[in-house]
DNA sequence: CGGTTGTCGTTTGTCGACAATAGTGTCTGT
DNA sequence: ACAGACACTATTGTCGACAAACGACAACCG
């Protein structure tokens, strides 16, 4: 029997980005399905608003549709795709004001980390958060753009990441990625190596306090830029420190 | 065919717990024994650990289990149950670690909260937290102390909620819900009572910097109390201010 | 006697089938 | 021409059945 021409062209392509991730570990169909979803929507193989239709995407992941809705569930709750009652599931469309307030929460969170990142004094920590460095220049020469922005998040991530608070973590990750797929402009790369150097700095001399004020701070007054619009008003008190384009640290 | 007599004993003393909540709303069934089944492992009635069966719980919440699996995706992905490949779902059973984790994420978001909330000015808000306040003292007069729990959570649920941030407030739910159920002993009755009596002036009059600085050294002096220990020096530094057990505002 | 292997019952993993729903186009009577 | 009833189709909602995995205990063999 033949799929209509759509259905075909998303299940064949869909095949490039999922080879069975399953196997290797002991993962069940839903959350291998659940891991290939994700992918496939974050790098963009679904657009914001899709309808993902059932049948067509279990076809094109190789599970029945039971197993796909499990990851539905999943996904939804994580916030990726948004579940409505005899209507379906579609990949999240976040409007600026969602990007605003996950910004927001990113920040305050993100210098929470940054706090207990530098509270522990593990260099152990600051080598890897270094490593990502070197990593990251690499990317900027030889021009690899995307895979400089990988690094780039990753480095923040591992920022949450040592901070030892799992529930944070969580949070960070399921709220950062939708950042990024959806706030698509970026600030120029150079500028971006140089804030993670200073911040690397920072984080290795200053006092926990003044790690959290200016990540924090650094988070805040970018998002708002990227956004187009100044810092409101009601969380001027978050930024009382940022890094500035020259890479010296500023009051606000 | 008869049932095991566990069996039983779980399927019919479910049936109390959960009446229809479906039918109002336009809940899919798989929503309803989502929500039915958080409400079942709130109120106590499955213990931590507590192995959820599929069967015997399909069963006593009058779904089929592929619904339920569905639920226990959307729990496991709240973290109220966890799901162990090939092995089952089981309520979770929080370390003193998670929850001294859960209670510092806890305090630093409700402390954005409260920074967002006073920086608003909204009297209506304030009007709703003097209402539950009223409420607060009713139970403690008439000695509904159950009654008086649960109005001390809306509380700062709703300090949460009206901080406008929907992000904010899905985290918080989910880790103070765990919290909640997790801590069980806890202040005595009258000091919560004077504490948030105290909140609501700070809300009123303070700025929203100290008000984001009171309500989280609060919260986390609170739970480390709660925890039997003291502040740990990483994190002193999100105590400057709290309220102390006579309700005056102290430097830590 | 100890350890290995086989068998069986319980529970989870996965699937395909059928029912319900919503949207769409068509027919009909005025 | 148009409103309303009606059937048709695409899609989601729900379920029961079967397969696979695991744990417990018995049977077997050294």
């Amino acid at each position: 029997m033949q799929l209509p021409d759509a259905a075909q062209a998303q299940t064949k392509s869909l095949e490039n980005v999922t080879m069975d991730i399953r196997v290797q570990r002991g993962l069940s169909l839903s959350e291998s399905a659940t891991e290939k979803l994700a992918r496939a929507i974050f790098i963009g193989h679904f657009q914001p608003g899709h309808h993902l239709v059932e049948v067509q995407l279990a076809e094109g992941l190789g599970v029945s549709r039971a197993m796909l809705r499990e990851a539905f569930r999943t996904l939804a709750a994580e916030g990726l795709i948004e579940i409505r009652h005899n209507y379906g599931a579609y990949v999240v469309q976040p409007s600026p004001a969602d990007i605003e307030q996950m910004s927001v929460f990113r920040a305050i969170n993100e210098g929470l980390a940054a706090h207990l990142l530098v509270a522990q004094k593990s260099e152990r920590a600051f080598q890897q958060l270094e490593e990502i460095i070197n990593t990251l220049q690499d990317m900027l020469r030889s021009g690899d753009l995307n895979g400089f922005l990988d690094a780039h998040w990753r480095y923040h991530q591992l920022i949450v990441e040592q901070s030892g608070n799992r529930f944070l973590l969580q949070s960070w990750n399921s709220v950062s990625r939708i950042i990024r797929m959806y706030q698509r402009n970026t600030l120029d790369h150079t500028r971006l190596l140089r804030n993670n150097i200073v911040l690397l700095k920072v984080f290795r001399t200053a006092s926990p306090q003044r790690a959290e004020a200016i990540l924090r701070g650094q988070i805040i007054k970018t998002a708002y830029e990227l956004l187009g619009r100044g810092v409101p008003e009601e969380i001027r008190g978050y930024v009382e420190l940022f890094i500035d384009a020259s890479g010296r640290i500023q009051k606000f």
